[in-house]
DNA sequence: TTCAATACTTACCTTTCTGTAAGTATTGAT
DNA sequence: ATCAATACTTACAGAAAGGTAAGTATTGAA
């Protein structure tokens, strides 16, 4: 058993893809690396403010088990590790982009409904 | 509070549309009211094989609250209750396609990464 | 009066997920 | 021998999600 409970029988493809996704700063992770090409540890535990070490490194660990990122590690001293998408993981935040949109029209429905106080 | 702790301030559009989708039960409660435009409760019960009464009824509850599914009420004996998807709920069906697409490919890739044992 | 049918409701428990905080490993520089 | 820097690792605890099973409400028919 490397990481959680995962990878089950699906009964759907969404079932699949969401099976991959959550988790609570995983599409964030899979965001900022799109974003930068390739992160640090360090680095996006500071881009991801209040997550972790212990969920961003499990995080990790899943998403690259899950053939999403790729970890490339540097023997100097100190260490480095670098982490970025893989192919699966590009296509998989393509994937993604409607459902971001429609999140994005929700969160201004929201706002125009619930509209903050003008202290 | 009706529901969970849900709808927090989001800090992008997938997180957003996640809050809402996330759920054992939920995409399939979608997907199950897209195909047959309205069910009823116990329609929807049978239509998720291994759902709980508890759940299924806290996830209609709280999608309606999000606007996705709207609720209708006969008075008849027996009670009848019919679901169906919103405007909402219909555009995020439409949002999370893609992403279902990305999942049915990942489930071939699986498949074809491990076959089944040919007893 | 009791039963049947449908749609919930509730109390309690188990499992899963996430967080905190402290510790490990590596090795060049001082 | 100690320190510094980076990337983890681990034990423990709390919170959140989900499951089980029994109960409620309504009212026409028998």
């Amino acid at each position: 058993m490397t990481s959680s409970t995962r990878r089950g029988p699906y009964i759907c493809g969404i079932d699949a893809a969401m099976d991959v996704v959550s988790g609570k700063w995983k599409s964030l992770i899979l965001w900022e690396l799109n974003n930068y090409g390739t992160r640090r540890f360090g680095e996006l535990k500071r881009g991801l403010p209040g997550v972790s070490e212990k969920m961003l490194i499990q995080h990790l660990r899943e998403m690259e088990e899950d053939g999403l990122i790729h970890r490339e590690v540097y023997r100097e001293v100190p260490p480095r590790v670098e982490y970025s998408l893989t192919e699966h993981g590009k296509s998989l935040n393509e994937a993604l982009r409607p459902l971001g949109a429609w999140g994005a029209t929700r969160v201004e429905r929201l706002a125009a409904e619930a509209p903050p106080a003008t202290t």
